[in-house]
DNA sequence: TCTAAATTTCAGTCCCAACAGAAATAAAAG
DNA sequence: CTTTTATTTCTGTTGGGACTGAAATTTAGA
């Protein structure tokens, strides 16, 4: 059981953007093989097809199933755990989306409340500095929103107003 | 010369940040200070209150520039570059945008039309892998797209769409 | 209950990128 | 031209996370 040439271009490329998305390549790699195979894969056959260790597998899969990315499923009279990705690529967004909120947003945004208000107090602190760190938090606070509603926003209209583009200017523009 | 207890926390928080965006500690951290100063800081000035070896400085400093991110200045009859960073969120959030997609979208992009191009000749592969690739590439590519053209619209409009949120979506619902 | 298969946990190794410090280079002043 | 100051380049070190392999645990079947 190998992969074809295209599928491991894929999943090879995969496994190193992984790495600048606060995962390691292991678990990118595994997310691609998943999502790219027609069917549920063991983990054993993970072992061989990405030539990792074993534990490496099973740690692996246990990230991507907390990020809700994969799902266990089993096969009738076969007591091993087979996975599967999220094979839409919308809901793929949205999981990472709601991720990368969650990791990097919410502690900035708790970091910059504190800021802000202990820089009040600071009475030295130029206020050219002040008025940076409240438009930090602003901005922040107005991405966080953003986010939070962007995700109740089902898949067909995310794709119409993502084919809108910049244009979706205009509704705004007076 | 020291920072006060608010700017030193924004600093902190701002490297640990940096390693989850593509750069590294020090290099979020200058652009940390360089942002809350409310003035342009030379080299040594950042060693010092940031407690760390002019050449890392220096490197620093030059991929901040790279980004766009930092600019030099200087003062009359001193010699030394001094720098200060973009201060208007909004610019920030562009140009950081823009590395995000040349360093995330545009490798996988590449990547993506080169698999579909190469899996549509291997007879073997399931006609569902064929299909996840195409379908991701599909959605990268109208990520790009949107990428580009959110980028030419002006501030005040980006301000006005991050305010409306999901409610965007009425426009578009019909 | 016991055995065998499957999975997870854990401790040690390895590798890479970040960083420091020294050496080299560049630029200005005298 | 020489000296001094500022900056960059380069090399070696180090810290931290990724990964392996072994040991422990869990689970199913006999």
């Amino acid at each position: 059981m190998q992969m074809s040439p295209a599928v491991e271009k894929y999943v090879l490329h995969w496994g190193e953007m992984g790495t600048r998305w606060g995962t390691n390549r292991t678990v990118a790699q595994i997310q691609a093989l998943l999502y790219l195979s027609p069917r549920p894969l063991r983990a054993d056959e993970i072992v061989d097809m990405l030539s990792v260790a074993r534990s490496n597998v099973s740690t692996s899969i246990r990230e991507l199933q907390g990020y809700g990315l994969v799902k266990m499923t089993h096969m009738l009279g076969d007591r091993r755990d087979y996975f599967e990705s999220v094979s839409d690529v919308w809901e793929l967004f949205r999981i990472i989306l709601e991720q990368r909120k969650q990791r990097e947003l919410n502690p900035t945004l708790t970091m910059l409340r504190a800021c802000a208000d202990e820089v009040e107090g600071e009475t030295d602190t130029d206020p050219v500095t002040k008025e940076r760190i409240r438009n930090m938090l602003g901005f922040i606070e107005s991405t966080t929103e953003w986010y939070d509603k962007i995700r109740e926003v089902p898949t067909s209209t995310l794709q119409k107003l993502m084919k809108l583009g910049g244009s979706i200017a205009r509704v705004v523009k007076d």
